[in-house]
DNA sequence: ACTCAAGTTCCATTTTATGGAACTCTCTTG
DNA sequence: CAAGAGAGTTCCATAAAATGGAACTTGAGT
């Protein structure tokens, strides 16, 4: 066990639920010896990684992080490139726009661009929620084959709601209706009464595959406005596809492109 | 020296041109043996620090880092703040807009907003420019106490320009005059035909304090324009100083302020 | 197939981390 | 205002990990 695992371990420990830990915290978080507990943290300040808040025993993560954690998305210049298209989206249509990444089973926003009706979706960057219950997770998992769906999900699923795929054998229907029509869609799944398209693109260079996702209350939007979100979606990622030469890009079924004569 | 303070290097390697690294870098930037650089970005990796760039060699920043970098900017929750005043006085006038930080005698750039204007100043995050050569640097010098400024700068400094501070005393003369209007103002300092306006405001409770600037094209601003930049950021700093109780709060001065019958 | 640059692994030595216990500091409470 | 509790720090011998030079492997370009 190196002092950079525990490190870690520490950084793990932030949330959008708490955003600075003390000696105790980790005494109960990750039960190590307090003594560890006080001087990792002082270390790991003295080094620049956290910064005490005020003069209190409260750490928080650095500026450097910051920093650095801002780098992550030049790095990662599909997550750029994704979030331009979204962000453009989300401006034309009012809605809150955000792209995520999946790590195994799990989803992570990137980042989000809030949108502007009264009634709005929030989402919070950094939180994981379940790829199998939401759109941005479906369309990620659309571009695996069904092979590799069914490994990374061979503990099976607890669905979190009755519009949520059931079991193994509904998702795997549901990606291959994804997969034909080139976007994924939930509805009242992680939260009653939103709604969210979403389409996925990746970069064989880099190997980072990314969702672009619309989120928004489904009371609000109008069949020609779901449409036309799918539409512009699709194009989007369509683009992004055409720069990195995605071989993986699952373009709109031709009837959902088309446009209006 | 453990090794996490090689961690730490490593990370400060990132930077807005340098978005991945290889062993190499390594050697050649930190000049230790390529076994520990070898070892060492394997580690990181291992730990969930960085990541590899699809199956290459170059290594990046990782999501985890992203995600805690993120939380920075709730954690010190002024930033937030600042950033939301910020954004909107950036949308209203369609000037680029961003909030900094000082350590020592660097600002760092936290978050900025693009103006909408054709010819728009461009800000890179996570860059650091020189304090005293700056509107936001010396917003936030002008909270000091002369004898501490003195103490940041002992050792001098070379001024970049001919319109910046020449020397210390012309430096404190101008911070003088920043505290008795309650802004700071740059032009052509750190970049020729940009002029920079940046009122600052802290936090007692977490020890943050932050910069607020708007920065245009010198050529196509109006006076009137300017006067409605300084009052916009000198009540959002008000309204945030008032939440805070920020004891170091500088006002715009009374005859800057008052808005035409 | 050859060459060179880049990266990885090996190993004895040196340095650092570990965790229990004693100690200090700082509030809270009787 | 003194006792007590909770939180944090320091100490120390032991256990574990990092170090760096050299040998070895990989891979891209000729």
């Amino acid at each position: 066990m190196s002092i950079l695992s525990a490190a870690v371990d520490v950084l793990r420990c932030f949330s959008s639920t708490r955003h600075d830990v003390t000696v105790t915290d980790l005494v109960s978080l990750l039960g190590m010896p307090k003594s560890n507990a006080s001087r990792l943290l002082r270390a790991m300040r003295d080094e620049g990684l956290l910064e005490t808040v005020g003069d209190s025993k409260r750490y928080r993560p650095s500026l450097l992080l910051s920093q650095v954690g801002h780098i992550y998305r030049f790095a990662a210049s599909l997550i750029d490139r994704a979030d331009a298209v979204v962000g453009r989206i989300s401006d034309e249509v009012g809605h809150t726009g955000y792209i995520s990444v999946r790590r195994g089973t799990d989803i992570v926003g990137v980042t989000a661009h809030p949108g502007r009706h009264a009634l709005r979706v929030v989402t919070s960057i950094g939180d994981r929620i379940a790829a199998f219950a939401s759109s941005t997770g479906r369309a990620l998992l659309a571009r695996l084959p069904d092979d590799e769906v069914r490994r990374l999900y061979a503990g099976g699923f607890v669905p979190p709601s009755d519009t949520a795929p059931q079991d193994l054998d509904e998702l795997l229907a549901r990606l291959a209706i994804n997969r034909r029509e080139g976007y994924a869609e939930s509805h009242d799944e992680a939260v009653r009464g939103v709604r969210a398209i979403s389409v996925s693109v990746g970069d064989p260079t880099t190997g980072d595959e990314v969702a672009l996702c619309i989120s928004f209350p489904a009371a609000i939007v109008t069949p020609e406005e779901r449409l036309a979100i799918i539409r512009s979606l699709g194009e989007g990622a369509a683009e992004i596809a055409a720069l990195t030469r995605d071989p993986f890009f699952i373009p709109l079924h031709p009837s959902i492109a088309e446009t209006a004569p």
